[in-house]
RNA sequence: GGGGCGUUAGCUCAGUCGGUAGAGCAUCGGACUUUUAAUCCGCUGGUCGACGGUUCGAUUCCGUCACGCCCCA
């Protein structure tokens, strides 16, 4: 605890923190000063108006000659925070940023008198207005010549270092609004991200989907196989889940004739954390009446390479330093065929052999229980050896049905379902399915799940019985698919973890 | 859960074979009316992540813990 900052309405940031600094008190000190010799607005006034963004400027003046501007005047008003200061005796250069780019001042004393003082105070993170003629400097950079100026904000924590930026990967998650402040690059990822989502909404609203939102706290948390989070409904002294999926959900309006639906929003799932998995991460889920596995494989091509075209107008790009071309059609492999690539010397007409299965998971220390079958121990070689080597877009179908229990299972062969998943970068994106939609198949899926459930399997699916009870009103036959946004944004933006795409990923607390 | 690495000034980082620490930038004071990581002069600024052990002495060595990053399960 130090000296300084006892304002009543204070927290005196070092309440708990204890990170108050020499820098932060005379920055306080400023501010005391600021509201001791305030007008009518208070030390934070809000009557400052911009009617010019700093982007648009630069857009729409940066290639005008100096003589032009000075031919044309023109007067704006620009507004941001102050990132760059340079004092030069009587004249000074000020960089301010907006959320479209910066723009630079240039003060005189001359012109400015005593508000050319009062600059000479304040410090780079505080947040200004001023306005002035357009000009051009010496060197040749657009600028406001300002004759008038204000300080609207005053910042009380310096910012880091100009040229460096925020190094420190933690406090670039912990302190995201300071990652944002200095980073352009974080700022266009998230940009992108947004990007991204509306550009999946223009698609599917263009093939006539219905956007519909679904419930997040369920009694039966369904969909998937993971671990939820529990909570508590007070009134109705319940407890409930935070979805893991909206499955089962999206699929009742399926039957209900909605015959197209589409839910972007997020899942919770308690597991570890890691550069690919955040505890709540946001998917997009689609049903489609009317189709099966392949017509939604195709949707997700065409997508993929939509997106990229929109994004940076055209079909390829770098991430982590490998190069992918979406122009290529996407490669169609089963899962089996995935494993033989990755397994020299495995034996391809044993795949389905429990016994031969599990002699491999041995040699390749890959953990599994007794009640798994030849599907889940063939699921177990899959991720291990051939998901990472899945780097170019591939579609991985024939998922056994063992492991698909919303999936349809195959015409011609019954130990595999009509499912799919989609990698790109040996990740992950997507998994869609011809849906299951025969409700006696459903209940006796589920009872299957509940056996392992039973048996201590926590990832293991509970018996829905209105979930089965919608499918006796009839579902007709019915495609779905299941994107993971976060992943799809990782690779669109180049980034190599999950919290480089989520503004606010989740962390343990500061000690 | 296991292994490796990290935590030093506001930021980015050095460093101390054990004798309580330094640079650049920022801050603060001064000079400078078109700068571009401006320049010049001067001064500040640290519980070296936390706790314990060894030691005359620990930021440094050892242990435990916290937080983070990477890899593995």
């Amino acid at each position: 605890m130090k000296k300084n900052g006892n304002h009543s309405s204070g927290p005196g940031g070092g309440d708990e923190g204890g990170d108050e600094n020499k820098l932060i008190a005379e920055r306080r000190a400023k501010l005391a000063e600021l509201r001791r010799a305030a007008g009518a607005g208070g030390a934070y006034p809000n009557d400052f108006r911009r009617d010019a963004l700093a982007g648009e400027l630069q857009a729409a003046y940066g290639e005008r000659s100096g003589e032009w501007l000075e031919a044309n005047p023109t007067r704006v008003h620009v507004g941001g925070r102050l990132m760059f200061k340079r004092l030069m005796g009587k004249a000074s250069f000020a960089k301010i940023a907006d959320r479209t780019g910066q723009i630079q001042l240039y003060l005189q004393q001359e012109t400015l008198g005593p508000v050319y003082e009062a600059f000479k105070g304040w410090d780079v993170g505080d947040i200004l207005g001023g306005s002035g003629l357009l000009f051009r400097t010496r060197t040749g950079e657009l600028s406001v010549r300002a004759d008038e100026l204000r300080l609207l904000t005053k910042s009380l924590r310096p910012l880091p270092d100009k040229w460096h930026g925020l190094a420190d990967t933690e406090t670039r998650y912990r302190r995201r609004y300071v990652d944002l402040i200095m980073s352009d690059t974080s700022r266009e990822v998230f940009r992108t991200r947004a990007h991204i989502v509306r550009y999946l909404r223009d698609f599917l609203d263009a093939l006539d989907f219905l956007e519909v939102e679904t419930p997040m706290m369920q009694p039966i948390p369904g969909g998937a196989a993971a671990r939820p989070f529990r909570t508590h409904h007070n009134a109705l002294d319940l407890d409930m889940y935070l979805r893991i999926a909206p499955e089962l959900y999206l699929k009742r309006l399926i039957v209900g004739g909605l015959d197209r639906v589409y839910e972007i929003n997020r899942n919770f799932r308690n597991e570890g954390l890691s550069t690919q998995h955040n505890p709540e991460f946001t998917m997009l889920e689609l049903y489609l009446a009317w189709a099966d596995y392949r017509d939604i494989m195709d949707w997700v091509e065409k997508a993929t390479r939509g997106l990229a075209d929109t994004l940076n107008g055209r079909l390829q790009l770098t991430c982590q330093g490998r190069q992918y071309d979406l122009a290529q059609p996407f490669r169609r492999v089963t899962v089996e065929q995935a494993i033989v690539e990755s397994n020299p010397g495995i034996d391809p007409l044993s795949l389905r052999d429990a016994t031969y299965l599990r002699k491999r998971c041995d040699q390749l220390g890959i953990a599994y229980s007794s009640d798994d079958g030849p599907g889940k121990l063939l699921i177990g070689l899959f991720e291990k050896t051939a998901e990472s080597a899945l780097l170019d877009p591939t579609f991985v179908f024939a998922y056994p049905v063992e492991v698909s229990p919303l999936s349809r299972p195959n015409d011609a062969d019954p130990f595999i379902a009509d499912r799919f998943e989609f990698f790109i970068a040996g990740r992950e994106i997507a998994n869609g399915f011809s849906e299951l939609n025969d409700p006696e198949d459903q209940a006796a899926r589920f009872r299957a799940q509940a056996a392992r459930k039973e048996k201590g399997d926590e990832e293991a699916m509970f018996y829905d019985a209105d979930y089965v009870r919608a499918l006796e009103y009839g579902m007709p036959p019915t495609a779905g698919l299941g994107v993971g946004i976060d992943r799809l944004v990782m690779f669109f933006t180049d980034s190599p973890s999950i919290r480089d795409v989520i503004l606010f990923p989740h962390m343990r607390p500061e000690a």
